[in-house]
RNA sequence: GGUCCCGUCGUCCAGAGGCCUAGGACGCCGGCCUUUCAAGCCGGAAACGCCGGUUCGAAUCCGGUCGGGACUGCCA
């Protein structure tokens, strides 16, 4: 039988980067299994549920590379991939479930449910010991599964191992609610039948929640899938990854200029490995190894510093000219207008070097505005730490006459321009260089000074050399 | 409280009885290179939670203990 998994994710938020990593191990397993990934929305909470969280959902799945084979917006042999759309379905499922005895309706107010759980507790009891169907039977309100009391319920998980649980501490569970709409643990089971899915990879937090929908599975005469429960994710203080930890959702790693496939590389390492020693792999490496059984068991901690390095690593990956595209955007968002024609190639020319200083995209534009923008005054620590040393008015003066009677203006020339000021000056390489740096690029940290002043030009380099030697006066 | 899960460097991953004086990666520290910052290179500190047991031999198996976590909703 062929392989068949599914993400289910509900529109009521951002893709966390938790579920981002579920349906990673999903689009993998499918991969590798030469499967079917379907996505199918999970929308049976109609409160919360918009459709433009569905769009950025789906958005970041593509953002991440994972195309699915079946599911929503792509459509597929099963109909709707849309649970709302079934909402009349999956009642009449639950009202057939109740003619059959394996539901019941139930109208007990909540204080008397909540009577029935403070009982379990002071007892030492699971609730399930207690929700149980009434004596007397109604015919409205919420449908409960009756959960059958004897023996255990066990399952084996692919990365857990046999699990045991006893029926008697599954309680009888709502599958219907009072306003008519499923639950999810209906839905959800509904589903996985009707789309004939064959692994249900998802998050540990979802390992108390089986035994039910086992239980489920077979009231509703099906065959249940082969169940695999993903370790969470935490923050590198161990507490569950949350908004305090700063970004959670995929897209906000997106729009701080995180490459796609780092953020891939990185989500897949969290949990599972290539092998022993390998870090950086490619997505078709990682197909071609992928095993949920090789799945780790316990939760990680998702850390931004390793995942800021994995980008570094792929953004010096990358294409000069495809870096220059994409940082380009960040380049013009920080001078507030748009790149001409000339000015796209000066940068052209200088990125690869940008591109060795770069983590995170944003970094890129910071680096290069002072080729197109004129910067204020010097005053900053920087300034003040290297300029007002001595001597440092003649070397720039030194400079500005070395350059200023220079006949190509290409690297090679400025270089070897400047190389002979530290030998005519008396100083340090470093001492003469820094001070040029600063006049010129604003910055004690640049890209390297001679392709920076060759990039600048003449004019504005010299101009910048001036202005910074009045400014020492 | 109850049910269940997890426990190897600060972090991620490797390790499925001898190959482990525990390996790789991030981070950290030191050095080299160097006009800055990066990158690169070299080196270093850093872990099998604890206690028993099984065994000739345990990070690996078993038990207990401690610690962390999830669930316990007409949310998913």
């Amino acid at each position: 039988m062929s392989v068949r998994v599914r993400m289910a994710p509900s529109p009521t938020g951002y893709l966390h980067v938790g579920t981002g990593r579920a349906a990673l191990y999903n689009w993998l397993y499918a991969r590798h299994t030469g499967g079917t990934f379907i996505v199918r929305i999970d929308d049976t909470d109609l409160e919360r549920s918009t459709k433009e969280f569905e769009d950025e959902i789906l958005a970041s799945f593509r953002w991440l590379g994972l195309d699915w084979d079946e599911g929503v917006e792509v459509g597929g042999p099963h109909g709707t991939y849309r649970q709302s759309d079934r909402i009349d379905y999956y009642a009449s499922i639950a009202h057939r479930l109740v003619d059959e005895g394996h539901a019941y309706f139930d109208n007990r107010p909540t204080e008397e449910l909540e009577e029935l759980r403070r009982k379990a507790q002071k007892e030492g009891k699971h609730p399930g010991h207690y929700i149980r169907r009434p004596s007397t039977e109604a015919s409205e309100g919420v449908i409960r599964l009756s959960v059958p009391q004897d023996g255990p319920v066990e399952f084996s998980d692919v990365v857990r191992g046999d699990m045991s649980f006893a029926a008697a501490d599954v309680d009888d569970f709502i599958i219907l609610r009072s306003n008519g709409t499923p639950t999810y643990h209906l839905a959800s089971t509904v589903d996985d039948i009707d789309y004939e899915i064959t692994h249900v990879a998802r998050g540990e937090d979802l390992l108390p929640s089986t035994p039910k929908h086992i239980v489920l599975t077979k009231a509703l005469g099906a065959e249940e899938p082969t169940y695999a429960h993903l370790p969470l994710l935490f923050g590198t203080d161990g507490k569950k990854l949350s908004k305090r930890h700063g970004a959670t959702a995929v897209t906000d790693f997106r729009e701080a200029g995180y490459l796609p496939d780092a953020m891939f590389n990185y989500l897949a390492n969290l949990g599972w490995s290539l092998d022993s020693e390998t870090t950086i792999f490619t997505r078709d490496k990682a197909v071609a190894a992928f095993d949920l059984t090789d799945v780790s068991k316990n939760p990680a901690a998702f850390d931004v510093a390793k995942l800021d390095w994995m980008n570094g690593e792929y953004v010096r990956a990358m294409d000069p000219e495809r870096f220059a595209d994409l940082v380009r955007p960040q380049v013009e968002s920080s001078l507030g207008r748009a790149l001409t024609r000339g000015e796209f190639d000066t940068f052209s020319a200088i990125a690869p070097l940008v591109q060795e200083r770069t983590r995170l995209l944003p970094e890129a534009g910071d680096q290069v505005v002072f080729l197109f923008e004129e910067f204020e005054a010097y005053d900053d620590t920087s300034w003040n730490k290297v300029m007002t040393k001595d001597g440092v008015a003649e070397t720039l003066a030194a400079a500005n006459e070395a350059l200023g009677d220079l006949g190509d203006w290409d690297i090679p020339a400025i270089e070897s321009a400047l190389r002979a000021l530290p030998e005519l000056l008396g100083i340090g390489a470093g001492k003469a260089f820094q001070p040029i740096r600063i006049a010129v690029t604003g910055s004690s940290v640049s890209p390297p000074l001679f392709e920076s002043i060759a990039a600048l030009g003449r004019e504005r380099t010299l101009q910048r050399l001036e202005r910074a030697t009045n400014q020492l006066a």
